[in-house]
DNA sequence: AGCACGCCGACT
DNA sequence: GTCGGCGTGCTC
């Protein structure tokens, strides 16, 4: 064998836009050397783990300044190759920093370069270097010497609760010093006893289902004769349509064939309820992946999955890169909601990569919604997804009456029409339950002081202060900030304040005032703060006491509340006219699901809209004939108006303290990539943000649009790296935000 | 992102 | 005289 230069490719946890190169670790077995293992590698002045890319015959590197990687952590790839390729595909389209994507990706244990066995137990223990260091050196740190000797007097190790229980501050941190300064080392062992994977299959017997309709027949059927080769379907059926039932004839197929599935929820659509009925109905042990876990547990159900051990699990957004031995199928319920979209880092779409994940690993995909995304719908024109549709409302004679209510010169109550009122009163004298819906929560969106005018902004945001009345404290919903509400106008000294605008708290206020005895129930971030609380609620909903219940968001996602029949939506406005163009989908998608809680079980049930614009063309077809020929014509609306899905975006952003700063190195970012004459590309802006100043940081952006997503690559390929060049870019905060799904 | 280097203000 | 503020630069 000649002497081949080998040159190991690694990707390193850091925002930079590239990989490092390093030599193989002295004496290293070449064979060991295989894309997918970790590496502990120097970087800098520190150590840091790597994951391994490629090996490369040269480097463009000087030769000179390569280093060689300290340590092999993985004998064999952390996952395997249809992960691989996703997270390399992820990595050329998102534009983002390899190391970055990488690691995302992986379990927080996993990241830190622990073993990926779950049965071994992590000790830290004084390095070569770190024994012969006399913890007196280091009199400035303390807490590091303190950590130091304590390691070096127990040459086996110790483990985190050994620390814990040795140390009253924060050992943590100065672990992380040490071991960057290469003085400490992890090193596993067997653990004594805990925690092996408990397997999947639990020997529960699966449940008989209901009989399915003609048309979850053919879906189901469908699915299951794609099984083992790709295919994208879009399950298009309203809530109620029995969308879950098609996924379980899926999923009993790949159980009962011994492949495995992949399911991913929105966030807070993983309820316990959710979770039991599939394990009733499968017979099986679900495996459970989301962002409540312990790093363990994390780590526990990611190892189990790789190894085949659980055949379905279940998570959110970042369950997408759990691993699969024998993947057979991957479902993505409530695919149109935004948690699915990553928005700060790696800001992926997990619905987009896994379809693509599919691809790779040649199985089907379901997408499931009552209201899919315009993208969604628009990939079954292109033909690139097949259109599942599921009309019937199973178990419900009629689809709920819609009305708008043109709230125009009339009074308002606290933001509540008069007819919207009196139905409530009928409905509730009926013994049955109402929900009311308002995006807002808090008391008053704004204190006003009627005297000198003054109002309640936020020092930190280009917003008002929310006004919360039970607690007295004013807060910004933008920025977290808060202070306690005061009685008299800071500008003048007036007692005149004026609370301005309707959330939830208020209208939940007006209502006692005029249904005393009527039972209300208020949900929203502020009275679900507990944990379990939402749950309690939703339960004590359920059962029917509660006459009224009022929410935000979080109330529209489909938990089961049979007794209600009328809906209310306070307030459409803010929707029709937002900033985001996606605003209006939005909204529609919201009104579609809250609408999709009424009238369950044998009672007819009445959705009621106001709205300051009832002849608003699109929120008319959306309620006189339903949300697929809205979807139809908002695609129409996009198209004309070179919008996505029709157009290509992809924005960069970009925020700073001095105002300044944000443009200037957009307007750089823009000459760059005019410089490099891309054919298809527009370049919109530098144009300050929606909202310009939040949490104290002024923020700008600058979108890039193509109608090839082809050209889109072309640009951004060259261009991204060179951002990193640019002064500024030290000076600002800047992100690229490909696809993105909030212009905010 | 970390992390170190480096050059200017208020403290033992 | 030093501690430490964060500006600047680098990471194979």
């Amino acid at each position: 064998m000649t002497g081949i230069p080998r040159v190991l490719r690694v990707a390193v946890p850091s925002p930079l836009c590239r990989l490092f190169d390093y030599l193989p670790p002295p004496g290293c077995d070449i064979d060991k050397l295989v894309p997918g293992i970790r590496l502990r590698v120097p970087f800098g002045r520190r150590h840091t783990i790597g994951m391994l890319i490629e090996v490369a015959s040269a480097s463009q590197i000087d030769p000179q300044r390569l280093k060689a990687a300290l340590e092999i952590i993985d004998e064999e790839p952390l996952v395997g190759r249809d992960l691989q390729q996703l997270l390399h595909w992820a990595i050329t389209y998102y534009h983002h920093a390899p190391g970055d994507v990488m690691f995302t990706a992986l379990p927080a244990l996993l990241r830190q370069g622990r073993a990926p066995d779950v049965a071994q137990q992590m000790l830290w223990r004084a390095s070569g270097a770190g024994t012969s260091v006399r913890p007196e050196q280091l009199a400035r740190a303390p807490r590091q010497a303190a950590l130091l000797a304590s390691l070096q007097g127990h040459p086996a190790g110790l483990t985190a609760d050994d620390l814990t229980g040795q140390f009253d501050f924060d050992w943590r941190a100065a672990l992380r010093t040490l071991t960057a300064r290469g003085w400490i080392e992890q090193h596993a062992v067997a653990a004594t006893s805990d925690g092996a994977a408990s397997g999947g299959a639990a020997g529960l017997t699966a449940e008989r289902g209901p009989e399915l309709n003609a048309a979850q027949r053919v879906s189901a059927d469908r699915i299951v004769a794609s099984l083992g080769s790709y295919a994208a379907f879009l399950l298009d059926g309203v809530t109620g349509s029995g969308k879950t039932e098609v996924y379980l004839q899926a999923l009993a197929r790949v159980v009962a064939t011994g492949g495995q599935a992949l399911v991913l929820v929105p966030e807070i659509g993983l309820t316990p309820q959710l979770v039991a009925r599939f394990e009733q109905r499968l017979g099986i042990t679900m495996a459970l992946y989301h962002s409540g876990l312990t790093d363990r547990e994390r780590l526990h159900t990611w190892l189990a999955a790789r190894a085949g051990q659980v055949p379905v699990v279940i998570g959110t957004r970042s369950a997408l890169f759990v691993p699969l031995k024998r993947p057979a199928l991957l479902i993505i319920d409530e695919e149109h909601d935004l948690s699915f979209k990553q928005q700060e880092g790696f800001r992926y779409h997990a619905r987009d990569l896994a379809v693509v994940r599919a691809r790779n690993a040649a199985v089907p995909i379901v997408l499931g919604s009552a209201t899919p995304s315009l993208e969604s719908l628009y990939n079954v024109a292109q033909e690139r997804y097949q259109h599942l549709t599921l009309k019937a409302r199973a178990g419900v004679a009629e689809q709920p009456q819609v009305h708008l209510i043109d709230v125009r010169r009339q009074p308002l109550h606290e933001g509540l029409s008069d007819s919207l009122l009196q139905a409530i009163a009928r409905h509730v004298a009926l013994g049955n339950q109402v929900l009311l819906f308002l995006n807002r929560r808090g008391y008053a969106p704004t204190l006003l002081c009627h005297d000198c005018g003054w109002m309640s902004k936020c020092e930190r945001c280009d917003a008002h202060m929310t006004f919360h009345l039970r607690q007295q404290r004013l807060r910004c919903h933008h920025c977290g900030a808060e202070r306690a509400a005061v009685e008299q106008c800071p500008g003048c000294g007036g007692q005149n304040l004026l609370p301005v605008g309707e959330g939830t708290e208020r209208i939940e206020q007006a209502l006692h005032e005029r249904f005393g005895d009527t039972r209300i129930v208020r949900i929203d971030r502020d009275t679900t703060r507990r944990k379990g609380a939402m749950q309690e609620f939703l339960d004590s909903a359920a059962g029917g006491s509660g006459r009224i219940l009022i929410g935000t968001q979080m109330l529209a996602k489909g938990h089961h509340l049979p007794g209600v029949t009328l809906v209310g939506i306070v307030n459409t406005d803010q929707g029709l006219f937002g900033a985001d163009f996606r605003a209006l989908e939005r909204m529609a998608q919201l009104i579609v699901q809250v609408s999709g809680r009424a009238g369950r079980a044998d009672k007819p049930g009445e959705v009621l809209i106001q709205t300051h614009h009832p002849d608003h063309p699109l929120l008319r077809t959306l309620v006189h004939h339903g949300y697929a020929r809205f979807a139809r014509e908002a695609l129409a609306e996009r198209e004309q108006a070179c919008l996505p899905p029709h157009m290509h975006l992809a924005l960069l952003r970009a925020e700073a303290v001095d105002r300044d700063l944000p443009p200037k190195f957009l307007s750089a970012a823009k000459s760059l990539a005019q410089g490099l004459d891309i054919a298809g590309v527009e370049l919109l802006g530098p144009v300050s943000a929606p909202m310009e100043r939040r949490g104290g940081r002024y923020r700008a952006q600058l979108l890039v649009q193509a109608g090839r997503r082809i050209d889109l690559h072309r640009l951004l390929a060259p261009w991204v790296p060179q951002l990193e060049t640019v002064r500024l870019a030290r000076k600002v905060r800047w992100s690229l935000d490909v696809d993105p799904q909030e212009m905010v």
